[in-house]
DNA sequence: TTGTATGCGTTATCAT
DNA sequence: ATGATAACGCATACAA
């Protein structure tokens, strides 16, 4: 009689002629089994080539081995986001190890974000979720705990919070960057920054007014989605007002990307008339003209640290806070010194 | 006494008075229960509030609910392209209201693109996957084929193929593309290429050839790996050749807009000295400037009908080739009219 | 038309 | 200290 396909505990247990807890027991190192038998029911088991069944294991364990990555609503504006990628296959560097799996869930027109949790959660999918792009009394804090998910937050939450986090100090990047700027003689600088609602927006939002302000430089700034779109308008709403900044600080290189463009019509020349930053440094700002200077965070390792992080929430350890390394500034072609000849005068027109 | 958090079927067998078969033969419409205790057997289940557990499905059927999607090596590469996102929001579409669950694995230094088909399918951790990217004598057709694992390719594989595919015509928006050059008195257009191991950049590089070919156009090709970088590179290429091109063709929006700025800093103005058209149409190409001619394809109908399309499989429906919409050519300002006054000498340097 | 048994790995409970 | 047994939760082949 040839074995089944897939041999199962049983056909262990039978052929080491011992029960099937016992072959349980001795393949996760549980005490309670004599060393010989031990060594017995192991040799059965790589005799007939026997793994576990994952499924039948997450049965009775209760886990999933996978984590989950909520994406929400505004999938057409994360489409555009470079961050998401890299930090997912910072993710996969570590999941890939540990035998997780990473579950993607967007939100979706017919099924809204916080019922993608309850979803995730009802069918236990997941043994815990990534919580990014952290808003202003975020009611997902809450969710996870009442649906029973670990979790991590990108980011630190306002408020106490019992989740752990893994950060990075966005504020500094978006410091070096206005201090880059002050350097080169700017006096009016403004910021295009992400929505009011996220954090991480607000953090860069403030870091841009404080870092301005300390310095004595004039400062602007105005809240976007993110998009390259309202990036756009942004950029122009900025040009058209009546003390234009000579340099802008954008929230992401996608928006600055737009806003070389804004410039561009208007008959701007980059440095020269204006000067521009990203963030997140990616490929695409390094090879338009002129190179997008930009704040470099390292996504992957994000995404790293963040798998590990929640792999140790799910296995109960206490919660921890992350720091990751300081954002770096690159810069590039897209920022020089600032234009002597204008002072609250019209470039153009 | 309490109910348990979670009824489970015995709950509900006992509380209704039968069996948990028959309550698991109730519940999926299956023949063989009389109406009236069927009708019992649903009263009780929703008073208990039960639902059956997604894991001890997963057991009973050998289904996981789930499919994945396989990210190559290069995820540098791929984390830029916008396409990716576009196409998950759709597979989320189609999953999220199927009670599917999307599974997100991404080949790593420590775990190669075979190796991760093998692991999922090992684990069985999804009942399906699809297959992007598809390569020349790609090898995934016969692992999936060998994993048992049911597929749907996106393109059409070299020579007949067992997988159900989904497949939009590529060669068709960039003949549309050549067609508008051509039109506007282009008589040596390039083509900036994928990989040559990739079908679909095979298919767009043969239709480019195709088209311009029977156009009598002159026309070359550079192939890169879809990066900004080679982007860059082969455009730099093509201008410091004998006879540079008037016009490009790129096959994606990343290279031309990397293209655009090889292109400005050599002291090209686009159109006027060069035309310029991408490939995905995505947002970021709206907003630069020029504003970015380019092929639109529907990737988030591509990503909802393959999702379609691939349950089906799983369901064991005969194999189909789904062929979508044809992508349309958007024309925006990056393309123009040929210049008049190049005939093989050089325009600058 | 309905009940019973089996499968899958882990673990609490029991028996030596 | 070692080991066996049963239960978990659902679907389904089989028996009644």
């Amino acid at each position: 009689m040839a074995e089944s396909p897939q041999p199962t505990i049983a056909d262990v247990a039978r052929r080491a002629g011992v029960s099937k807890g016992l072959v349980s027991f001795a393949l996760n190192d549980k005490p309670g089994v004599s060393s010989d038998t031990r060594a017995r029911i192991l040799e059965v088991a790589r005799e007939l080539g026997w793994t576990p069944s994952l499924r039948a294991r997450a049965l009775s364990t209760g886990r999933s081995y996978a984590c989950g990555l909520v994406i929400g609503r505004s999938t057409d504006v994360i489409a555009a986001d470079p961050f998401f990628h890299s930090f997912i296959a910072g993710l996969e560097d570590e999941f890939s190890v540990s035998g997780q799996v990473l579950v993607l869930a967007a939100a979706t027109p017919g099924r809204q974000e916080a019922e993608t949790y309850r979803g995730l959660a009802a069918d236990k999918r997941v043994d815990g979720v990534i919580l990014t792009d952290l808003r202003a009394a975020d009611s997902r804090l809450q969710l996870v705990g009442d649906l029973g998910l670990a979790a991590v937050t990108l980011g630190m939450p306002e408020g106490p919070s019992e989740l752990s986090s893994v950060s990075v100090d966005d504020g500094a990047g978006i410091r070096a960057a206005v201090r880059h700027l002050a350097d080169l003689g700017h006096r009016r600088i403004a910021h295009v920054a992400g929505p009011d609602t996220m954090l991480h927006a607000r953090t860069r939002r403030a870091a841009f007014h404080d870092a301005a302000t300390s310095l004595g430089l004039a400062a602007a700034s105005v809240d976007t989605d993110f998009s390259a779109e309202e990036g756009a308008a942004a950029t122009a709403a900025l040009l058209d007002g009546d003390a234009p900044p000579t340099a802008i600080v954008y929230s992401n290189d996608h928006m600055a990307i737009a806003g070389v463009g804004v410039a561009r019509r208007r008959g701007l020349s980059i440095p020269r008339d204006l000067s521009i930053t990203g963030f997140d440094d990616t490929e695409l700002g390094r090879y338009i003209d002129p190179a997008l200077t930009s704040v470099a965070t390292d996504a992957r390792e994000w995404g790293r640290v963040a798998a590990r992080t929640l792999l140790g929430a799910i296995a109960g350890e206490p919660v921890v806070h992350v720091r990751l390394a300081e954002p770096t500034l690159s810069v590039r072609e897209s920022t020089g010194p600032a234009p002597t000849h204008t002072r609250g005068d019209r470039r153009d027109r």
